[in-house]
DNA sequence: AATCTCGTCAACCGCTATTTC
DNA sequence: AGAAATAGCGGTTGACGAGAT
């Protein structure tokens, strides 16, 4: 055999298309008994002649005890619609901020119903941070083009911001030592108040929207308590999207992601296509 | 009643990331 | 160190049902 992977498993006589009843049962029952250490050797073992992967989603998306079924409500379609402008097409991580939806529902609701309502009549999505159009280039970070040059997406993340530092809300979650907890955050109390964040030692990162900008226009704009929040915002983003790696002082943005996208959703005002 | 169109959603495919050997 | 195996992600497809013609 050639270099390259392997085929996931022998596609020959395995079953595809929808699942029977018998098949979950026989998926369930051995998960329920051994668990899903190894997924290639689980449907021999389990007795199904279907491949792990296929096993895997029909688990993971379907027959998963905590699975919540049903219609959306209309809080967690603007959960979505958030998250959305936030993060992109990355329907995994939308799906952690759901308890007991699954990315794959996530998607197709994106693409049946949020996609339209958000683009029907209001404006179109006006970001898409590290959303792809195939799978081939979702690594390298690519950030799309608004459609409309004239939109500020970057004013829209700064208003966001501004309202939720303004709030103690905020305050508490993403600078939760405030409160006497972590200890390590990147911001100072001092930079706090100025919003910026404080730049892991010997590295200098420029954002994506400042590349080629000059140096001094840079440092005149640092002064600024929005461009601070720009930076910091875009900061997070690039951590986010994979667009820097900066190494430990950058892992420690990762542990207040959610409290940053909770706050987020937490706030009416913020809501990206309106 | 027949057939066409469209919306929905489960499942598949192809890819990258991570882990194991 | 690097190849292979495995897990996981996101885009796409196709079966199915409902409503329209």
């Amino acid at each position: 055999m050639g270099r390259g992977r392997a085929p996931c498993c022998e596609k020959i006589g395995l079953n595809k298309g929808t699942w029977t009843e018998e098949e979950d049962m026989k998926l369930i029952a051995y998960i329920h008994k051994y668990g899903h250490q190894n997924w290639r050797a689980l449907p021999k073992l389990a007795g199904l002649l279907r491949c792990g992967k296929s096993c895997r989603l029909r688990w993971t998306n379907y027959l998963r005890p905590d699975i919540k079924r049903g219609n959306f409500t209309r809080d967690e379609e603007d959960t979505i619609i958030k998250l959305h402008a936030l993060l992109g097409n990355k329907w995994s991580k939308i799906a952690s901020f759901l308890p007991g939806r699954t990315d794959n529902e996530i998607k197709n609701v994106w693409n049946t119903h949020l996609k339209k309502r958000a683009a029907s009549g209001e404006q179109q999505p006006v970001t898409n941070f590290g959303a792809s159009t195939s799978t081939g280039d979702r690594m390298a970070g690519a950030i799309e083009i608004p459609v409309d040059p004239a939109v500020d997406v970057f004013g829209i993340f700064d208003d966001a911001l501004s309202t939720l530092m303004q709030s103690n809300e905020m305050e508490d979650s993403v600078f939760p030592e405030t409160l006497g907890g972590r200890q390590d955050s990147p911001w100072t109390s001092s930079q706090k108040q100025s919003r910026g964040p404080v730049a892991p030692e010997g590295t200098n990162h420029p954002s994506v929207h400042d590349a080629g900008k000059p140096e001094e226009e840079a440092c005149e704009a640092e002064g600024t308590r929005r461009d601070g929040q720009r930076e910091e915002w875009l900061d997070y983003l690039e951590k986010e999207l994979g667009l820097r790696d900066d190494g430990e002082e950058w892992d420690r943005w990762d542990e207040m992601e959610g409290d940053m996208v909770d706050s987020l959703l937490r706030d009416d005002s913020f809501y990206p296509y309106n």
